[in-house]
DNA sequence: CATTATAATTGTACCGGTATAATTAATCAA
DNA sequence: TTGATTAATTATACCGGTACAATTATAATG
């Protein structure tokens, strides 16, 4: 086992308040008994505490307690966690389609958002995804060919993601997201199965290692009657 | 000054960032140079970093260093950073016309999502909000009467949650975002100034207390032709 | 009985320490 | 020059402590 004993007692406080049942506003227990039940210092409990407060599970209340937080609504996909519907999808069935799987030239646009040259390789991978039996979204993927050295269709199929972090043994660090709601394109409505000109939010995502590189820009249009989201802000940055 | 030890190094850090125009990539100096620099402990410094990592602002490399974090697009608005506008779009001009202001009985939506009885009073506030003279959104929130005790015209003006903060002495925990995109209804775009059928993007919000207790639900209806979006998101928690 | 003052509870800020893991730089061997 | 090994740098995990601030419970007061 090697993750890190933090990680672990919020995973185990997470899965207690899933076993549990628990709502929003229930108390959890206090430190000192989180100290004990866990054998761990104030320091380890409080770094738990403050992971699963960013991951809006809990939150803090100084001089009063550890809460539940929870949010009512299901099959919203998470704008945050980061890769992948999988997880908030769960009880749904999300496929995929290859469209196109080629190593190529970047776009201008592309190359300008990993930061690199129009000369250098990409893999440009095309998908419609789909949820139930329809058309979730479109979504196009621009990988940086020197850092994601090898993609095949089986790996495109499945979640790349997943790929990169066990089989690249790649860590994938933060994003920056862009969104934005417009009308769809013939192409697009073509491959949604909508209607020219019907809403459409698009996502473009760019994914970085841990140390900062920019190795994947997407570009996502997702059929509108399909696609929910949610945000949980915590304004502790005020 | 009651600012927190962490909090101000956290914004003379980002300030240092902002005046010497560093660039994503940039390194800061090391940890034990910012203890010394700030005078402040380990922790404290990390706590501080924590923070910034947090709001985007830099991104730590275990074994390398601490490294600024920048995107590049500009007039976006955050949807993390909580509430109002201001911050993201300051260099544009941001104007509110309110068009109602009432002390009501809530929707049973409403109701819902504030946690209270439909006999229970809240103010119902209706805006449209302009950024540059064009129309931004139309705004509908509903504050729970027995927190926001009083509002009027000259408070819903400005901003509602400056006057919450400053003017109630209360503090703004966290609030949970969901994101829609769908058709224009006659009536909202009537407001906007758009085509009913047009796109547009739906958000609710509900805000809550630090201590958990939610005080305002609100629907922003967005303008699709003036409404960009970002997103930051770290992936320390997968 | 309501109000106010006081005490107990509980989480947070801040300190500072040791050990470790990831990265980068330096060294050495082929 | 290249590649592998070693060392130095640097942030992180984890420990545990004191003082403090916010909340809640209790006691005192009128």
């Amino acid at each position: 086992m090697d993750m890190l004993k933090y990680q672990q007692i919020a995973n185990e406080i997470e899965k207690y308040i899933e076993d549990n049942k628990l709502q929003q506003g229930d108390k959890l227990p206090v430190l000192e008994t989180l100290m004990s039940q866990f054998e761990a210092s104030k320091s380890t409990i409080i770094k738990a505490l403050d992971l699963l407060e960013r991951k809006g599970v809990v939150f803090q209340v100084r001089g009063s307690g550890i809460f539940v937080r929870r949010h009512k609504r299901k099959g919203y996909i998470s704008l945050l966690s980061n890769q992948g519907f999988k997880e908030n999808l769960e009880d749904f069935h999300v496929t995929s389609e290859v469209i196109e799987l080629e190593v190529r030239k970047p776009t201008e646009e592309a190359a300008a958002n990993l930061n690199i040259g129009r000369d250098e390789d990409v893999y440009y991978v095309k998908r419609v995804r789909y949820i139930n039996g329809q058309t979730l979204c479109l979504e196009e993927s621009f990988y940086n060919k020197s850092i994601i050295t090898y993609l095949n269709s089986e790996i495109v199929s499945e979640s790349i993601f997943d790929y990169i972090k066990e089989g690249l043994g790649l860590k994938v660090g933060f994003s920056d997201m862009y969104l934005q709601v417009d009308k769809l394109s013939e192409e697009e409505a073509g491959y949604l199965g909508l209607k020219a000109g019907s809403p459409k939010l698009c996502v473009e995502t760019i994914f970085h290692l841990t140390n900062g590189q920019p190795f994947d820009f997407s570009k996502v249009t997702y059929n509108y009657e399909q696609s929910q989201f949610f945000v949980q802000a915590n304004s502790s940055f005020l």
